[in-house]
DNA sequence: ACTGCTATGTATAACCA
DNA sequence: TTGGTTATACATAGCAG
């Protein structure tokens, strides 16, 4: 009964939704017993769109008292005490602002090659396509999703360090 | 080997560390799962006392622009605050983030049709190219290149308000 | 401690009512 | 929808190096 699912967002709304209470309760299940054997401190916080309100784990007090304690932690600034507050946080926009700068880049280059396949296609360079092609290409977008993802995880952290 | 566990505090100090990693893993790739599934924002804040920092999912960035969700949700009662020079920084900085993000997913995009196009040109789809197609291309990388000069220089002025 | 393995328990996608 | 079932994919406890 189980495939291999795709991970990609799901478009139907209502496998979506069913998807998304299923996992859910597996996240909480999972956040419960990882305070309970390993005896930590664990919350979650999920906005969903489902709810008006955040769906918090595992008590709206408990997340509080641990939001709080993160916040004493990431105050300190983590680790450069000696910067203050201000040009810490001054300091990471520039940082954000020269990604998003090379993005941008990244994204002419590849909008180049666009206009090139544009032109093609409407020289009648390209008007076939058969479904090997477009299998071979499934995978390598799969794969492609992949990167971005472990690369913009990348970004993140070194945003905040 | 596996058998069931019993759902309370492993005091067995090597046994609950590796069972810690283990599960910390399992909940990282859950959530992100639960993001990419069904598009909604979720993270995770865990102290194991494994770490002096707290460990954060999916990035401490998003784990701050979420905690920031949260609070303004929980203040809604008490009317908003004003914002104070830090919230207003930190409001930048996720602006900026978002901005990348949004980026990012448009090199997505564009880099799903540069798949295309290698399959199809791999697959001799396209093997020919002529002049009046080159000249074209010229004058539409032209027109591009002035967009997104235009673009980035709004950017910027937007980030410097 | 940290791999990696594997047998087994568990989660969950697809299906049906 | 929602709730229940089931077959398959996945997680992970225990163990070995």
């Amino acid at each position: 009964m189980r495939t291999k699912v795709k991970l990609a967002f799901m478009v139907n709304d209502s496998a979506r939704k069913i998807t998304y209470n299923k996992r859910k309760k597996s996240l909480k299940k999972m956040v419960d017993e990882l305070i309970t054997l390993c005896g930590i401190d664990v919350c979650a916080i999920l906005y969903s769109g489902y709810h008006s309100e955040p769906e918090v784990w595992p008590s709206p007090l408990e997340v509080q008292r641990i939001i709080t304690k993160f916040k004493s932690y990431s105050e300190v600034g983590q680790g450069r005490k000696k910067l203050n507050q201000e040009s810490y946080l001054m300091e990471r926009i520039v940082k954000s602002k020269e990604k998003l700068v090379k993005v941008e880049k990244t994204n002419w280059e590849m909008e180049k090659s666009l206009i090139l396949f544009e032109c093609l296609r409407q020289e009648n360079f390209i008007n076939t396509l058969n479904t090997n092609v477009l299998n071979d290409l499934a995978c390598e977008i799969n794969e492609k999703l992949k990167e971005i993802t472990l690369k913009m995880n990348q970004l993140d952290t070194n945003e905040s360090t």
